[in-house]
RNA sequence: GCCCGGGUGGCGGAAUGGCAGACGCAACAGACUUAAAAUCUGUUAUCCGUUAGGGUGUGCGGGUUCGAGUCCCGCCCCGGGUACCA
């Protein structure tokens, strides 16, 4: 009699009815709806098949599409492929399979792992970016910032990795070492493409105010940025009368200067190095070209650095100080040459103490216990205080001022004079954009044999990636369509030039910079997206994804979108209105007493908790990130096996706040398998009444409406489960369930697990999906009470609780709360000081 | 070092400055069952106490407040980011 919950069947029945009626399918420009755009950061289509991570960010965005929807938004929620990328080209090299085969291979598998979750995608606008239909647009956006002059060619240090074949960003190493795979990683000067991201540094940082982005995210893309404030001064070489500009950020502490450092690739070295000097600079300079980022982390405890026998002039005091060469001072950011002054600069002060350098005060610390030693010259002071040995008779009073108004004083002071500018400076470097690979997109660029650039022209793209059998990279370091000889040659049909084809590839970064806007027109032939779509859909509303893309992706997406704003492709100044970070499913994992870890398979659990398989010993629990090699790695298909893809959603989502870091628990998914298990019970063996609702059912009903709409509004997903959980405690049983609340419940549970809810929907009587239903309201009258209870508390001690009418205001809560006994007792005769009353909460009653 | 997060039962986690531990997991006890599974009911922060009841308790130390997990000051620990950026 009873019917058994067989998710299974329930889930691929109306996976099915979604696909064959087109359920989700977004439509542009619905009248009298407001648009709701939710992207989700799509996946790179790996081997592996789809992880516990990705359902995550999925299920939360999946949520509050389906609410949307039943609030009457126009939803649009796409899904996509970043199939670019390293591993498919890698087992490319290693078996012969084109990465195409795999990445198609992959992409199928993904979207049935994907599929099988019942999410609400519109996949008529699935994408891809290795998708010749796709690139085309990627090599045309690129062809716009070429045209634009944001990408240049530029023989530069680049981070070439032997390993993996190819120059990687600077944001792709990692410690010296490879961001993927991990390989060391060496610089070396190339002719590389570079995209002019600093040119959009000022706005990049600006704009971050309007976005209502997670507080953390947008601090590390200011910090990325780097924005200084200070100045550049000028210095004259004392004798030989060349002008060194120095940057600092303290141009108040000039007075203090007691040397100059200049970066050893400095162009002016040569002219100002003593001839004395010379041997040793050279071998210094001979040595820093030699040192990678690996070795210069490695060694960042003791400074190097030698004396070039030069000397500067300080153009505030005409002090002769020693210029200095040392790899502690960087080429590539500021002017590469500072003044140092070891008084007040931690670094310049352990510089001067090994090199024996004088140090000299020139502000008196605020801090009374540390002014002594930093007088002396045996600290470093980088905090307020009052200026001495300056130049207060120079007419430069800034004696007690804050660190950042004499900075500003000094400045003024500087430029009256012609002695030096203000000036701000970013560390965002340009952006590295050319890869030695196969599987990326072709640049559309060709060398022509007179040294001229020629881009290749809109109408010829896409130019596609030719067909190779081997994609090793060749062994001189050049790119892996160096071989396909056909392809790279080239002749001018107008001028008859002969010419190269780019044979560096783009990163990975390239697609995944825009796919957001090709979700709006996937099929456009004629355009990369059409304007007016993008006006009706633009900007995202909701983009989640992991905080690992906190800079890379999201600063350049956000870079490539302020282009096509200038160029008026698009609408908004920015792509994403507002971002939530999903946090990291750990695995569980086991170590022994040495904090040795123990993979899974080697774990057997025992009466009293876990022991090693082998040896017996006692293995202690902790959350631990998944990876193969500890053999926790959880796979969504076995839990959409045994549990249903309704559970796995629905136990993702109540694990914790979704931006926080969680481990799973199999026996969690029991747990909420169990809730939907006695929901399903609920609404088919239970009889359904139409007799109205008591004044309790009604609250509590009312409550949970309340309470989900809220938390599905602020995202916060745990909670509205539990609020659920209760309404069910409540609801189930032997009596009759009132047809309302059962109605009501299986629209409040819909969003987190569809394909339970469209079955009891239409077990109910209802034909139609219930995707479109409107979200139920609730009725703030229904949550008012006749009584409640009052805690009494007396010197912040709970004494008594007592039930009050609800709406009784001070004076009827006070009489009430003194004319109990308990209370009483508590006061035991001593005098009645005050009494805090909250309306509706409590009552405290201070005796002394 | 610097910049962000975070620290609450055995575990995941709840708590507009107002009864800390909702909800779930695990555990224990009971019902049903020949038995097990499934299901249902109950107990479950901790200490003292047979009970009634009382004490303690949100990383540590101070403070503000009638009242602090929540606000302020000073530390400790964990996670993430970043690193000679002048």
């Amino acid at each position: 009699m009873e019917k058994e919950y067989n998710f299974s069947a329930i889930e691929s029945k109306w996976q099915e009815y979604w696909e064959k009626n087109k359920t989700f399918k977004a439509e542009d420009f619905v009248e009298g709806k407001p648009k709701y755009y939710v992207l989700d950061m799509f996946p790179y289509p790996s081997g592996a098949g789809l992880h516990v991570g990705h359902p995550e960010g999925y299920t939360a965005t999946d949520i509050l599409c389906r609410y949307k929807r039943m609030r009457g938004f126009n939803v649009l929620h796409p899904m996509g492929w970043d199939a670019f990328g390293l591993p498919a080209e890698q087992y490319a090299v290693e078996t012969g399979t084109h990465p195409s085969v795999t990445t198609e291979r992959n992409i199928n598998n993904f979207r049935k792992q994907i599929k099988a979750l019942g999410f609400s995608y519109d996949w008529d606008r699935e994408i891809n970016t290795t998708d010749p239909k796709y690139y085309k647009w990627t090599q045309w956006i690129f062809s716009q910032l070429h045209k634009k002059g944001l990408a240049y060619m530029a023989e530069v240090p680049v981070n070439w990795c032997p390993a993996l074949g190819t120059v990687l960003a600077n944001e792709e190493v990692i410690n010296g070492v490879s961001e993927r795979g991990g390989h060391p990683v060496v610089r070396r000067p190339m002719r590389q493409w570079m995209l002019k991201i600093t040119e959009y540094a000022e706005r990049l940082l600006e704009d971050l105010e309007e976005l209502d982005w997670p507080e953390g995210i947008k601090e590390m893309q200011r910090n990325w940025i780097g924005k200084s404030t200070g100045a550049e001064v000028d210095f004259v070489i004392d004798g030989i009368g060349e002008k060194v500009t120095v940057y600092t950020t303290r141009p108040d502490t000039l007075f203090g200067a007691t040397y100059m450092v200049l970066a050893p690739e400095h162009p002016l070295v040569d002219k100002i190095t003593a001839p004395a000097q010379a041997a040793q600079v050279s071998a210094y300079r001979e040595e820093a070209s030699h040192k990678s980022d690996l070795d210069r982390t490695e060694l960042n405890t003791e400074k190097t650095g030698v004396f070039t026998g030069a000397y500067a002039v300080n153009p505030v005091n005409n002090d002769k100080i020693p210029v200095w060469i040392a790899d502690y001072v960087l080429i590539s950011y500021g002017t590469g040459a500072i003044m140092a002054v070891p008084s007040h600069d931690t670094r310049d002060f352990e510089f001067a103490k090994q090199f024996d350098i004088p140090v000299k005060c020139i502000i008196m610390p605020d801090d009374e216990l540390a002014a002594p030693e930093v007088l002396a010259g045996n600290a470093c002071w980088t905090g307020n205080g009052k200026m001495i040995n300056s130049a207060n008779h120079d007419g430069l009073d800034i004696n007690g001022m804050e660190v950042a108004d004499s900075k500003r004083v000094t400045i003024e002071w500087l430029e009256a004079r012609g002695i030096g500018k203000g000036a701000v400076k970013y560390k965002l470097r340009d952006w590295l954009f050319s890869r030695q690979r196969y599987w990326g997109e072709p640049f559309p660029i060709i060398h022509l044999e007179d040294g001229s650039i020629k881009l290749v022209d809109d109408n010829d793209l896409p130019l596609t990636l030719p067909e190779l059998d081997d994609f090793k990279p060749v062994a001189s370091g050049e790119p892996p369509l160096a071989k396909a000889a056909d392809w790279v040659t080239y002749t001018d049909p107008e001028t008859g030039l002969k010419g190269r084809r780019e044979t560096n590839t783009m990163p990975q970064w390239a697609g995944s910079c825009w796919y957001y806007l090709r979700y709006l027109d996937p099929d456009n032939n004629q355009a990369a997206f059409a304007q007016d779509k993008e006006k009706y859909w633009m900007p995202v509303d909701l983009y989640v994804g992991g905080a690992e893309h906190a800079v890379l992706h999201l600063l350049y997406a956000r870079f490539w979108h302020k282009v096509l704003y200038d160029l008026g492709f698009v609408s908004t100044k920015e792509p994403f209105r507002r971002l939530v970070n999903q946090g990291m499913i750990l695995g569980i994992s086991y170590k022994d007493s040495r904090g040795a870890l123990v993979p899974m398979d080697l774990v057997e659990h025992t009466g009293d908790g876990a022991v090693h398989k082998q040896t017996g010993e006692k293995l202690v629990e902790f959350p631990a990130k998944m990876s193969k090699s500890l053999k926790n790695v959880v796979n969504p298909d076995d839990v959409i096996k045994e549990y249903g893809a309704d559970s796995m959603r629905l136990y993702e989502m109540f694990m914790g706040p979704l931006e926080a870091v969680k481990p799973w628990n199999t026996k969690g998914v029991e747990g909420v398998y169990r809730f939907l298990k006695r929901s399903f019970r609920m609404l088919t063996a239970q009889q359904i009444s139409d007799a109205p609702m008591n004044e309790v059912q009604l609250r509590l009903l009312h409550a949970t409406i309340k309470k989900v709409t809220e938390d599905v509004e602020s995202m916060s997903f745990n909670t509205a489960i539990s609020q659920m959980m209760i309404f069910l405690n409540e609801f189930s049983g032997d009596k009759p369930l009132p047809r309302e609340a059962a109605e009501t419940y299986i629209l409040l549970l819909a969003p987190f697990a569809p394909h339970l809810c469209e079955e009891l929907w239409s077990a109910l009587g209802h034909s139609d999906t219930l995707a479109y239903e409107p979200w139920p309201e609730y009725n703030e009258k229904y949550l008012k009470v006749a009584e409640v209870e009052i805690m009494v508390q007396v010197l912040g001690k709970a004494k008594a609780r007592i039930m009050m009418p609800a709406d009784a205001d001070e004076n009827v809560m006070k009489e009430l709360a003194l004319a109990n006994p308990d209370v009483n007792a508590a006061i035991g005769g001593k005098t009645v000081r005050k009494i805090i009353c909250v309306p509706g909460r409590l009552i405290n009653i201070v005796i002394s």
